[in-house]
DNA sequence: GCAAAAGTGTTCTCTGTACACCCATGT
DNA sequence: ACATGGGTGTACAGAGAACACTTTTGC
């Protein structure tokens, strides 16, 4: 390694991949985007979309693509998670991304050489190169982050209760919330707005519906 | 990108640089080693540490190896922190990394073609490539890791008062703490413990001496 | 009228913060 | 005796957690 220098063009570099950790919550489980590997190696297993990192893009541009591939959503929560060395033995660097989507929005790529499909976090099957690491890690990204951003604004429809809010949260942190408890901070947080319709689809009393008042990655 | 594969080595691959924010506290600052470039781009200003990733190597150990290079040091706080994208302009990825190490065990390299030097965090050279974005990064990092980690080992040496402990505290937040509350929070968490050894160093009452239970990175 | 989900307050505990004085030593 | 940094406790406020009943609708 030379000093001070950024990077060139070498004749040894590395490769770098890119992977994206696609989550979404569908009945009430938190579920993750796999693919079926057609080729060696690791045939037949299961693995997270990715790819190798063409010359000219950035990689945030090739994680959005990516999602945007596969799942035909955009404008979701997407951040960069961490940057894995050696995922599959033989040197390359692969960045990790993930997103949370809206799976009724979602439309899975089917292509000729592999099938996508959600599988819920908590019940894998076998998986390709290292991806059970990448997994864990957008886990603990995802539920510490529940607690101090808007995530959830990609995971749900824009008019939505707070019992779908919460259910999304439980879902996530996979533990039941105080319905009160929950209510109160959430709105105490100032981060949606009540936008006085209401639903109408059942045999109880209709709920108000809220919106986020920014659908885009906020910190609080 | 094709989808499902992990990286190969590819023809046009991006070429992959790694950088090390490298902090210590001394005289009550906040101060990061740059190196002074004495090659183009950017020649005659300073940059951070760093250079492009050997075909062999991995990420962790580039830097770490970046560190001892530098400084001398090891065995010291060091955590990926985010990978850029483009910071020089010609589409390079960089993977930075920071550190904090203590100054007095630092001896840093003094080469033919550069030197490194600590500048304060607050008052910085104008700098190369993008490493504003990068050393704001890793205060953001360092100052939320503070609260709940044990970073501050690594800036200490292994007896040290609590008053020490609490002036690295307020050189890295960059505000002053109240001594009870510190005293009180910090004994709490239960990762350090009094030696029985005091100081005497001075016209005053003689310091406890402190260790913490582990020297290596941990998060409570 | 009953089933089903929506909506709503109070109490307690814990954590963080503000704040001021005495202690042990060297000179 | 005085200057210097070391060491200690209490009171208040805000946040999170526990906890149960009434309301509105469709059938």
């Amino acid at each position: 390694m030379t000093n001070g220098e950024s990077a060139r063009a070498g004749d040894a570099c590395p490769s770098v991949a890119v992977f994206v950790v696609i989550l979404t919550v569908e009945s009430g489980e938190l579920r993750v985007l796999l693919i079926s590997r057609s080729a060696e190696p690791f045939r037949g297993l299961w693995s997270l979309p990715g790819g190798v990192l063409a010359r000219d893009q950035s990689l945030d541009e090739a994680a959005t693509n990516k999602l945007q591939r596969e799942t035909g959503v955009s404008d979701v929560y997407l951040e960069q998670l961490y940057t894995f060395h050696d995922l599959d033995g033989r040197g390359s660097v692969a960045v990790a991304y993930f997103a949370l989507v809206d799976s009724r929005q979602a439309q899975l790529a089917h292509r000729r050489t592999w099938r996508p499909a959600w599988f819920p976090v908590a019940d894998l099957p076998p998986l390709a190169f290292d991806n059970n690491r990448v997994i864990d890690y957008a886990l603990l990204r995802l539920r510490a982050k529940l607690d101090y951003s808007n995530v959830a604004y990609s995971v749900l429809p824009h008019y939505f209760t707070l019992s779908q809010l919460q259910r999304v949260y439980e879902a996530i942190l996979s533990r039941p919330l105080d319905k009160r408890n929950f209510r109160k901070r959430m709105l105490s947080l100032g981060i949606m707005e009540p936008t006085g319709k209401t639903t109408a689809d059942g045999a109880h009393r209709p709920a108000q519906l809220y919106a986020f008042r920014e659908r885009r990655p906020v910190i609080f």
